[in-house]
DNA sequence: ATCCAGGCCCGAT
DNA sequence: ATCGGGCATGGA
C-alpha cells in the first residue's frame, strides 16, 4: 500500500482484499451517500470524504494527505492483513468459503464510538434505509455542516457534548419511537463519562459488553455491534434475526436453535476472528436470503 | 391490509 | 432461566 498525491486527489495504491461498495453496503455503516460515477460520500469523525475505487486504487477527492493517512486509512481498516484472516477462517471451517469468495472485499470499518452506539440503538426493529435516514436527520439537525459535493450536503454526527441538548421529545420528533428514552439514556451516560470509549477499550471484551448492556435499550446484539464496529473487539459475533437464520441454515439444517447455542458455536469455530466471519456470512446470507421461508 | 424489520423491556411462568 | 406480548414507524 502506498499513498500518493495526484493533483487535488489523494490515491491509496495497491490495496488488496478491499471493495468499497461491498464494505459500505454490507450493513455495518449508515452514514454515507451513494453519488454518481460509483463515488461515495462518507462521513466519520467530524469530516467527510468523496471516495471511489478503480481496481486496487482508492481515490479520495476533497481530502488532505493528512486526513487520508490519519482518518480514512484507519477507518477503512486498510492496514490489516485480510489474506491472513481469510486463510485462518477457511482452515477453521471451509463452510465459509462461498461467503468469503463472494464477499471477498469486505473490511470491518473502525467507526466512531458514540455514533455507532446511538446508530445501533436506533437500528433495533428497523430496516437499514430507515436507520440511515434517522442518522442523516440527527446529523443535519444537531451536527456540524461539513461541506457539499454536487448538491449533496454532508453533516457530522453530533459530538457527545451536543447530544446533551437533545431531549427525549427531540428524539421522538426524529421518528425514533420507543427508542427515544434509550437514546437519551445513552446520551446521558456518554456525557457523564460512565460510558467512555477509552474505558471500554481498556477493560476487555466481556466487561465492555456488560457495561454497554447497562444502557437502556442495549441488549447483546446491539452491544456486540458496538463492540465489533467501534471498539475493535473483533471476536464479537452479533446475532440478529438474519445471522440466526443463516447459522441455523448452514450448521443446523434449518432447525430452531437458541442464540446462546449459536454464540457458543461461533466462538468455537471462529474464535478471535468471529466478527469477520459474521460479516461475510451476514452480507452473503442476506443477499441470498439464506434460511428465509424454509420453516 | 397484514406482516415484519440488523431487538429489547418487562411481566408472567 | 425462559417465553411472549408490546412497542413506534415505515416499507413490502
Amino acid at each position: 500500500m502506498e499513498v500518493v498525491k495526484n493533483g487535488d486527489k489523494i490515491i491509496v495504491k495497491d490495496i488488496k482484499d478491499f471493495d468499497i461498495a461491498q464494505t459500505l453496503l454490507c450493513g455495518q455503516c449508515f452514514h454515507f451517500d451513494e453519488l454518481n460515477d460509483n463515488k461515495f460520500g462518507v462521513v466519520a469523525y467530524s469530516t467527510y470524504c468523496i471516495v471511489s475505487q478503480k481496481g486496487s486504487d482508492l481515490i479520495f477527492e476533497k481530502s488532505s494527505l493528512n486526513e487520508v493517512k490519519n482518518i480514512w486509512i484507519p477507518y477503512f481498516d486498510l492496514e490489516r492483513d485480510y489474506a491472513f484472516i481469510k486463510k485462518y477462517l477457511l482452515e477453521k471451517d471451509d463452510k465459509l468459503k462461498t461467503a468469503i469468495d463472494e464477499k471477498w472485499g469486505i473490511r470491518l470499518l473502525n467507526q466512531e464510538f458514540h455514533e455507532i452506539l446511538l446508530s445501533f440503538i436506533i437500528s433495533q426493529n428497523k430496516q437499514i434505509p430507515h436507520i440511515k435516514k434517522i442518522v442523516k436527520d440527527i446529523s443535519e439537525k444537531y451536527g456540524e455542516y461539513l461541506g457539499e459535493y454536487e448538491d449533496v450536503k454532508f453533516y457530522a454526527f453530533p459530538e457527545i457534548e451536543d447530544l446533551n441538548k437533545i431531549t427525549v421529545e427531540d428524539y421522538r420528533e426524529l421518528k425514533t419511537g420507543f427508542r427515544a428514552p434509550y437514546l437519551k439514556d445513552a446520551s446521558d451516560k456518554l456525557n457523564d463519562g460512565s460510558i467512555d470509549f477509552n474505558m471500554l477499550r481498556s477493560i476487555g471484551y466481556d466487561k465492555a459488553i456488560e457495561k454497554l448492556t447497562d444502557i437502556k435499550g442495549v441488549g447483546l446484539k446491539v452491544a456486540n455491534c458496538v463492540s465489533l464496529f467501534s471498539l475493535g473487539y473483533r471476536n464479537s459475533f452479533p446475532i440478529d434475526v438474519w445471522i440466526k437464520r443463516i447459522m441455523e441454515h448452514v450448521y443446523f439444517n434449518d432447525m430452531d436453535v437458541s442464540k446462546e447455542e449459536i454464540a457458543k458455536l461461533a466462538d468455537k469455530l471462529y474464535g478471535n476472528f468471529g466478527g469477520y466471519a459474521q460479516q461475510y456470512l451476514f452480507s452473503y446470507g442476506k443477499d441470498m436470503s439464506l434460511g428465509k421461508d424454509v420453516k
